[in-house]
DNA sequence: TAAAATCCTGACCAATCGGTCAAGATAAAC
DNA sequence: GTTTATCTTGACCGATTGGTCAGGATTTTA
């Protein structure tokens, strides 16, 4: 029949399985960037989910089911990013958009990001599939859009994928190496404005790098 | 009395102390970078090591003792790469060699670089004073350097810290993600040729980047 | 050669972990 | 109201792991 809650709405069956597998998937994501797969326990993550570990079990039968889930939801919101890529093709543009939104996704979601860098680390044991279809596809596409700024003339001749290398390497170390970036800042993690600053100098020292002038877009 | 081996050398205990350690530290960081501390057993170090486990841990009592050990000698060689920046007060030669340090350690001590981001990635655990004290320091010092190239007007104005942080991210990430780096490339390691032409341009974007012309230098 | 120091190792142990299970509680369906 | 489906949980288990230990082997010292 339903129970009511003090805001008057019913809870039922879905609305438990709902509201439990959000907060087991968001306990495991962050247990996973702290300790990586292994090191990570069901139990450490049955409690930060305020839940017996048994009842992990019932939803999610195996650990390595429940990391593949949290792989997935951090994948899609990597991708996510990639639109910033396609829509216009001015290089300044579209790049200082990409490397802006690749940035904010780093301060919003570091722990996604260490997820994925952990198992890259290990040499991807989990995700191996989706380095060899969805990431090598979207990284064609967008090596021969770059390809085409060339041949344009609109950027310097570069190596497109060495390009995407530095990108995504720069933007991601802001999460993955967040600890350092922190100690290094005297204990605290960057504030707004830091960070702002941060992002401002990647875009432009790569875009300079490449020959174009940095515009005013954000 | 000592036994003799077919070259006619004495081995004496000291030497197979030596020879011991050496054999077990270079398994412990290739088994700590596959796969993070707590997913290392001593078992498959010991294994790799071609020596029981027990016999392990006569030479280091803990596993944790072991990994410090390895830390010891990654930062060691980490920091080797330093020198580069001292010898003169040219931007593009320092940085230059600095940047091709930097890619060649990656390339030559990638399992090195992979236990170090999998600590930082971890919080630190074990290397926080490191990271508190000497890196600390060491980074001072080149963000100094640094200031004052700018402040001669050697290079355009930019923050020196971030700028550290992109040298660092972008060399480390041809250690650290090596795994998506070859899966991208046909499953192939970068070839000499090809990671020549990496480090050259890594090095070409960066310095122009902020606003020198890259040198013939290498 | 005898004694001392160091090295080696199979067998073992306590602790932890992923996962199971049976029995009870709650909500849904009829 | 009764039955059925779903959710909850303490207790438990086999497997793995870091680390120990006793006793034997080898080298060094005297």
């Amino acid at each position: 029949m339903g129970t009511k809650l003090e805001t008057g709405k019913k809870i039922g069956k879905a609305d438990i399985r709902h509201e439990n597998e959000k907060s087991i998937l968001e306990a495991a994501e962050s247990v996973f960037a702290e300790y990586g797969f292994k090191g990570a326990t069901t139990s450490l993550i049955a409690k930060r989910a305020k839940i017996p570990k048994a009842n992990l079990h019932y939803y999610f039968p195996t650990k390595e089911k429940l990391y593949r889930q949290v792989v997935d939801n951090i994948f899609n919101i990597w991708l996510e990013a990639a639109n910033s890529f396609d829509d216009c093709n001015d290089p300044a543009d579209a790049l200082t958009r990409y490397i802006s939104k690749k940035m904010d996704i780093s301060r919003d979601h570091p722990m996604g990001s260490k997820v994925w860098a952990n198992e890259v680390l290990h040499k991807a044991p989990v995700i191996h599939d989706y380095l060899e279809t969805t990431l090598r596809e979207w990284t064609d596409t967008r090596t021969a859009v770059i390809q085409r700024w060339i041949d344009q003339g609109k950027i310097a001749p570069v190596n497109p994928e060495y390009l995407l290398y530095m990108i995504w390497a720069t933007t991601q170390h802001y999460a993955d190496y967040n600890h350092q970036i922190e100690t290094l800042n005297g204990g605290k993690p960057l504030n707004a404005r830091q960070f702002e600053d941060a992002k401002e100098q990647v875009v432009r020292i790569i875009l300079t790098g490449i020959g174009i002038e940095p515009g005013k877009a954000q």
